[in-house]
DNA sequence: TGGGTCATGTAACCTGTTACATGATTAG
DNA sequence: CTAATCATGTAACAGGTTACATGACCCA
């Protein structure tokens, strides 16, 4: 569902072709929402032929040639709209399955979990490093923007994925503890 | 991927019906993982046929027949391997709606983006209280336990939901506070 | 000469969601 | 009398994942 408002999201910014949008996303949504390329390219067809965006095909002798999206006005209003609604669902659906196995590692030991917990905290690094450098990237794809205020908005998301790689940090170390004593 | 898990973990503790397995799953696991009861009924079936689970028909004369599942020696196999497995990818895919309306908010200003985040800061309450009884109705639903250490992974996790609802009201507040000064 | 980028996808599959159906019993 | 609980699902669809294909250009 949010793929389809991503696309309109960055569309809204300026037409991109497909390819674009592939790594606008990876480079700036990607953290709180991963999408493949050719889940991205399917999605690009269907909101076309739903008359959300329109594009053309730009002829190109040196590159293969490329696909042009705009976000038409019916995109524009149905970006709009989910941006207002009040009903927000979302937000603490989360599925981890990092969780799922903690869960159940009664079967393993604490040993077993002290190793999946490991691993996972040094994979939190490379996470960090990730969401310090984001707003940067993201900005670098929408310099066609008049106004800068929406950075403001975008600092608001990569906060939250500071504070979510801090209380990670924190839980693994604090689970850390827990785990070391059982031994 | 990870439901089947969730499945044979729960079946790991002893027989049960997918009425059984649906209510304990929503007991225990859905604060980091969901699932419908359509979607249990349909990977119980599968992975009976894949030999993970045998089943035998209960009948009752007075209540609808049921289902009894078992976990097979290639299930509870399965389920080793995944639990000790040293490739944990999750933990880190967050798909999260609201922050990908955040992102967009420029195009609607500070005062819908306060309604939003006020409107999540209430679903927030909601979880947090979901949150600290979800251990004890985990533990309602193994008491055919032989010991108890496994409701200290339990409370791992259930850690890992208060922590995330404390620094999900922090950045909440935190976030209210530089749109106001926005607006 | 090999690997990366540009640019587009298709096909098959798996997983998740929504809506609906049945029909008896039991508790408020 | 009504709503919930017990217990099983099916069907259709939407969304996500994995693997693969093409072919030219550019840089080391």
């Amino acid at each position: 569902m949010s793929l389809k408002y991503g696309l309109l999201g960055l569309l809204n910014y300026g037409e991109m072709t497909g390819y674009d949008l592939d790594k606008a996303f990876k480079a700036s949504l990607n953290f709180f929402w991963q999408a493949q390329s050719s889940q991205i390219y399917r999605e690009l067809n269907a909101m076309e032929g739903r008359g959300l965006l329109s594009s053309k095909t730009i002829i190109q002798s040196d590159k293969p040639n490329k696909r042009l999206y705009n976000i038409t006005d019916s995109g524009k209003e149905t970006l709009r709209k989910w941006l207002v609604q009040g009903e927000c669902i979302a937000g603490l659906n989360i599925r981890n399955e990092l969780l799922m196995r903690i869960f159940f590692m009664g079967n393993c030991g604490p040993a077993e979990a002290i190793r999946v917990v490991e691993a996972f905290k040094e994979r939190l690094t490379a996470f960090n490093e990730d969401i310090h450098t984001t707003p940067d990237s993201a900005a670098s794809y929408a310099e066609r923007l008049i106004d800068k205020k929406e950075a403001e908005y975008w600092a608001l998301t990569a906060n939250f994925g500071k504070r979510y790689a801090e209380m990670c940090l924190a839980w693994a170390e604090d689970s850390l503890k827990t785990l070391r004593e059982m031994l």
